[in-house]
DNA sequence: CAACCTATCGTTAGACG
DNA sequence: ACGTCTAACGATAGGTT
């Protein structure tokens, strides 16, 4: 309730934050703000988005319109015509990345959850 | 100079713009936002981020701290430990990604000036 | 510790150059 | 088409629940 009067204060200093606290809670924060812009952005203007983070702490964070696997996959091969969604599951399953897919569906599920939940 | 009065209305709505000039302003616009929030927050949070963007026009662009390619490949290969700079060059050229590379040059040097103009 | 609150900071739509 | 301007809008630091 009775909020103290001047702890409003911002102006972010555009350093590494030291405090490992700060530190997660900024990285939340802002990968929300992010995520949320690219998914607005998206539907704004109809383009594809993939987002890929790496905290200091190994953890991986990513996001995608209309996913990651797509997005990255025509950055890795410009020359190719638009694959169907199937074909790419099928060239992704034909090889050797099975464990990688299901890493890949656990974060999306993580980030649409919270898509998910920010919408309502 | 002289300004019209009451012409700042905004509050997006959150569909698909249709007008194509328009649009393509917004994607620069935001483009560059988010560009700029993701390098920001590679510096606060010492994090390593890339986005990868197509237009509907099919334009690509992107934008890695430190680099696209290191990120996406670490997304590629997540149980290997990072590798050397010149490590993941080798890899890449002794493959059949030559011109790929150089597209990715391309595209940094692009957005690096951008922001390296944004930062003035 | 994640969700909520809100004053303040940061981003951007529309107008103009 | 791109930079600048500015009011209005959106995101968020620091706080509380």
């Amino acid at each position: 309730m009775a909020r103290l009067p001047s702890k409003d204060r911002k102006k972010i200093q555009l350093e590494r934050i030291e405090n490992e606290k700060e530190r997660a809670v900024t990285l939340s924060k802002w990968c929300n703000g992010i995520f949320k812009k690219a998914n607005e952005l998206a539907t704004l203007c109809h383009i594809q988005i993939a987002i890929i983070l790496f905290s200091i702490t190994g953890k991986r964070l990513s996001f995608g319109s209309p996913n990651v696997q797509s997005v990255v996959n025509k950055f890795l091969n410009p020359n190719q015509l638009d694959q169907q969604p199937n074909d790419f599951i099928n060239m992704a399953v034909n090889s050797n990345h099975e464990s990688k897919l299901q890493d890949f569906n656990k974060e999306f599920d993580e980030v649409n959850e919270h898509l998910a939940n920010e919408k309502k």
